[in-house]
DNA sequence: CATCCATTGACCAGGTCGGTCAATCTTCAT
DNA sequence: ATGAAGATTGACCGACCTGGTCAATGGATG
């Protein structure tokens, strides 16, 4: 009975016995709707809807609405951690050229699934929710391995005395934010090309102000 | 019948006969449960509890929700306006100076007024609600009208070719916005010292940024 | 005592939500 | 063809929450 609640494994033995097409319709509504609201507004009848199944049916899969949210979170996490954790992390050495490269990633991940980034997002912001209390620390967490893995190996010595890497990074991650959430609020369509550009400019800035003079390139 | 739409005056002939205190109550509780939660989620329950009247008085001062959340977002607006322009805006005429004034002034704003941002933040970002249309509209002339008043007089000449004032403005708020979310995020107390000191780092960084050398300083 | 207004909170109708379940449809071995 | 087993449906339920109402109360005034 409470083994959904721990981690979701083998709770949804129906579900993993799926096709790999309805399977992913149902994920990807999930998102879409959980990405979009919040935990107590994203309506289980609109994720069936939305995954064109019946209601009756997800809840034949998952038990109830918190495994289906807990499922999902899992799911980010490893796609995450599979999408973001390459080789080549390990390879570069300069601090802002796995910047550059894990947002290349970044966006490329948007792209391919455009509702996991507002996701993570509320399921950081989410408060007083059902499924809050264990969201914040997992997420933290997650936070910090991600940046040890992506960070650990890099070039201290290019930065000036005084300069934290870490912050840098979180400057940088709150200007893009600011700034897509700026042209989506918009409502153009994506210019990622003016992106793209407008980016590498921050970055330039930032490796002025946090490199010594000789690594400026 | 649709006095109340159009702007609120007059329609709460009631309220303004209030005390000055109750009056605050109220406003500030409206203010509070705004900008905790969207519109159709904010509940004249609440707002009336915290306000400390039955709900029925609420109804009383203002017949609907809706007129209740316009009044308060045309007293967000003249309060701004007042808070915000005043006759030094008018002597200051480098860029900066007038970015370094201006980001005072909201922090006072801020620690006087803590629902303020919020409340203008959901308006802005709100999608399908009840309030919606008209609202952005009003918001983004606003937003235009006091960069127009704050920043009509910079000293443009010393600026680099191709730098955008409003550009630079609008990259320091990402960055100042981020900031604070993630300072509340941690739940502390706010650091007011250790905020300012990092803010005119960045205002800093952005001055050699956008500005020809000799100007610098 | 009567009048007038401020004030209350129980109450209503409408809506949404998670979750259930008897009934149906599919599949497939016999 | 038949029947058993599992997959699938969607009407339905009760709990909850919402904006809004209104008969009843309180209190001040003259």
């Amino acid at each position: 009975m409470e083994l959904a609640e721990a981690g979701g494994v083998g709770m949804a033995d129906k579900f993993e016995g799926l096709s790999k097409e309805k399977r992913q319709r149902i994920i990807n509504a999930g998102f879409e709707v959980f990405s979009q609201n919040d935990y107590r507004r994203a309506s289980t009848d609109v994720i069936a809807a939305r995954a064109g199944i019946s209601k009756g049916l997800l809840f034949y899969y998952f038990h109830n609405k918190k495994s289906l949210y807990l499922y999902l979170f899992e799911y980010l996490k490893k796609m995450l951690i599979k999408l973001v954790v390459d080789e080549k992390f390990m390879e570069i050495t300069d601090f802002f050229e796995i910047l550059e490269y894990s947002t290349q990633k970044k966006m490329e991940i948007w792209q391919k699934h455009p509702y996991f980034l507002d996701f993570a997002m509320r399921t950081y912001f989410s408060e007083k929710e059902d499924v809050s209390p264990f969201l914040k620390k997992t997420y933290k967490e997650l936070e910090v391995a991600l940046y040890r893995q992506c960070f650990s190996h890099v070039d201290t010595y290019k930065f000036r005395e005084g300069i934290d890497p870490f912050h840098i990074l979180k400057l940088l991650v709150w200007m893009s934010d600011g700034y897509l959430r700026e042209v989506n609020m918009q409502g153009n369509g994506w210019d990622m090309e003016a992106i793209k550009k407008e980016y590498d400019g921050w970055i330039r800035m930032l490796r002025r102000e946090a490199y010594k003079e000789e690594y400026w390139l």
